[in-house]
DNA sequence: TGTACATCAGTGAACGCGCGTTCACTGATGTAC
DNA sequence: TGTACATCAGTGAACGCGCGTTCACTGATGTAC
């Protein structure tokens, strides 16, 4: 195969882009080898360079969009919730073993914030400039929605939960750390309900 | 050199193994190689395997102890702590800028959890053991010392706000995030106590 | 619209490098008498 | 306590391997006229 066309290419990219996020966040940055990922989108590892400059500027790129769709993700599940009930559905899905089992296709934050420290400063700003925006996204479904502090703990314990949970080789354990985490955090930062509308 | 007495064998593996945990806290297992490890103790590479079967059994032994080391440390602050205060005592230190500046000497769970998915079962398991004792020495400075779902949940708390404040690249949000970590763990909690004994 | 030429997406061999692990060897330590 | 020998902690060269990156090349796409 010689020369493709220039939407080819935004494609080729685009699919290069979406299975180094994957495979960063199953296999990690140092994990996951460019000659092998550009094996999975059936290209030799020779172009990859036609794509992105270096390694590390594919990672800085995988985190920002990684993260970015993750929070919208996320957000829409909360938006589509009852009134009132939006930090439940994020906390059901977020801390649910549906989550907890699929690292690859889940949240960044949890999957990959460990090793940030490591990689280069393009991928630390990406991180922290999508992390600052997630905490400003799931604010407004706290009691206080002003309170950036408090979406600030929620986001650590929601990453600190569903980080524990995978790492531990005790299914019921697992389990369990989830469902506290969920409660807890749910009874600290939920708007308060109407009796009658709470489940 | 050749042979060296038993005494000082053992004083090579427990350099070994202390070497070990702060490379892989500091750069990830990964990023930590035996070459570079033995070098470190001033011995040659090829020594390794008189001491350890492989890098796995060594990632093991090294989740173990650093563990371990690490939770004993933690309570002994608890303890010295004034009554009513141990919970406080912990996460100062836990959610403190020191801790949060030094992975290598720090903490385990933040440092490596997201790793040990990626690690041997003996690695795994090692981790489990000793996050379930992690739990159980901390619940006696909850407000209810039988409540493991809330020490579960407070270590998820304690565990995120170190891996987020470390990976962020903006020192102010990183400072930002310990503190409302610490205060929203604190405020969940610590014991209640009389208002005369409240900082 | 048709032709001539420049561009460049993708190829595949090659680079230097460090990895985890093995192994024949050295010589001081440990032990049996 | 002294001697003879077995043991084995540490040495250093070597292994096969996959890494990130470079580069001369191919031939279809894109463009200028």
């Amino acid at each position: 195969m010689a020369r493709t066309t220039r939407e080819e290419k935004a494609r080729t990219r685009e699919r290069l882009l979406e299975t180094a996020t994957r495979g960063f966040r199953a296999q990690g940055v140092a994990g996951t080898s460019i000659p092998r990922l550009m094996e999975q989108i059936g290209l030799t590892h020779g172009t990859f360079y036609a794509h992105f400059e270096s390694k590390d500027a594919l990672v800085a790129e995988a985190y920002a969009t990684g993260l970015r769709d993750g929070v919208e993700r996320l957000v829409r599940r909360a938006e589509a919730a009852p009134p009132g009930q939006g930090l439940h559905a994020i906390l059901a899905r977020y801390l649910g073993s549906e989550h907890r089992d699929d690292p690859a296709g889940g949240c960044v934050v949890p999957a990959l914030a460990g090793e940030v420290r490591r990689q280069g400063p393009a991928a630390r700003h990406a991180f922290t400039v999508e992390l600052r925006a997630f905490a400003e996204r799931i604010a407004p479904y706290l009691r206080d929605p002003q309170d950036q502090d408090a979406a600030l703990a929620l986001l650590s314990g929601m990453a600190g939960g569903v980080l524990l949970a995978r790492a531990v080789d005790d299914p019921q354990l697992s389990d369990r750390i989830l469902e506290a985490c969920r409660e807890h955090l749910l009874a600290a930062f939920a708007p308060e309900l109407p009796a009658h509308e709470r489940e």
